[in-house]
DNA sequence: TTCTAAAATTGAGTCAATTCTGTTTTCATG
DNA sequence: CATGAAAACAGAATTGACTCAATTTTAGAA
């Protein structure tokens, strides 16, 4: 069961992912048609329901393969971080925002988010929060990098303070991508100033 | 222009209100049909169209009573904070934490902030921002007291402080509301570890 | 090659939110 | 009281996501 079969699978997945990030960002969202997105991919919108449970779904594969790049760009500050703790903290977090608006635009963060707290039990629900751990995951293993060099002090709870920050940065964005006009400069200057109370605590 | 007219007004408003809020409970939000609430209410579809904009604005509504109710709670505990820097952080987000499901469900909370951030422009979603404003704006209304107190140092930010509190525990009530299973106590007992260290870092 | 069961595709049909258009009700004015 | 413009209402029509029964395609056994 691997031949013909499964790479028509994989091409279809393919172009329909491809069809939809085209649409999504041209007509927005809500303004893409399954029909249509169906259309460009050359396949029923049977054939979409068949792949995606969901609408949503088809944009949570894209969120994904977002997100994913962003950690794995992320992994290079936790291995090798500023020698400062508020510097390091504002390039792990400027990485993940400034990469943001990469492949989505703001109003399908705006999708995704939403589809994300109304069906948190979807397939893309329960991704979108795995990889929300993830990135708070990262943040806490920055926090730990920077205790075992001796910036941090050692009796911080570094998971509660990898929580906190994140929170923070994505409360942030939230908001951020709700404001059309809001900028990314601004937006990480705001975090820099709520981190700052962080850092001047945490710091040996 | 005050009299039969504005008074059907106002009641068609509370009677589509009433409807609603009876229907989100019972039915959930996806599986009230506006045409149930239109029967229930004794109104047409169109009327209900003529008073909300979509269906979410309805929601919006009843968060809305939701929240000001809360912030009125909360003003107590600003006026007069316990003498401890963390109970004080403690009482008030406890306080906007137990009310939270008082007349709201999880899902219709999952719902209404689903559809504040997809439609940030919406009379709702206006709302909604402003009602998260008010709140951070109220807790860094505590801080600034319990600094005229002499239990916070000075030198704190504390707009930038306000700022962490609220989207720490918000995005900690995000992720409350979307796992069912999620116990009050719970939530309340991790945002404590969290504050613990901001609590550590901005006492006298 | 032929055949069959399983897997996949199709697109017309369903369902519920939202829109639209014609009708009714209100109320300020003469 | 009349009356007509503005406001509000009703419910049929539209729209677009999603489902489902029928059909087609594939993989592998005989």
């Amino acid at each position: 069961m691997s031949g013909l079969r499964a790479r028509q699978k994989a091409d279809r997945h393919r172009r329909i992912i491809e069809a939809a990030a085209e649409l999504f960002r041209d007509a927005g969202y809500e303004g893409a048609k399954i029909e249509t997105i169906a259309a460009q991919a050359e396949v029923s919108v049977g054939t979409i329901y068949n792949y995606y449970q969901n609408k949503g779904d088809i944009l949570g594969a894209i969120v994904s393969m977002e997100v994913n790049e962003v950690l794995n760009a992320g992994r290079g500050v936790v291995a090798n971080p500023p020698a400062n703790v508020g510097d390091a903290l504002d390039t792990l977090l400027g990485i993940y925002i400034e990469h943001s608006l990469h492949y989505l635009s703001k109003e399908m963060w705006r999708q995704a988010m939403a589809i994300s707290t109304q069906l948190p039990d979807s397939p893309f629900g329960q991704a979108y929060t795995a990889l929300d751990r993830a990135l708070t995951e990262q943040i806490r293993a920055l926090i730990a990098r920077l205790q075992a060099i001796g910036l941090v002090r050692r009796d911080i709870d570094g998971q509660a303070l990898g929580e906190l920050v994140f929170n923070n940065m994505n409360m942030m964005f939230i908001e951020f991508v709700k404001r059309d006009e809001a900028r990314i400069a601004e937006l990480r200057a705001a975090i820099r100033r709520q981190n700052r109370i962080l850092v001047a605590a945490i710091g040996v």
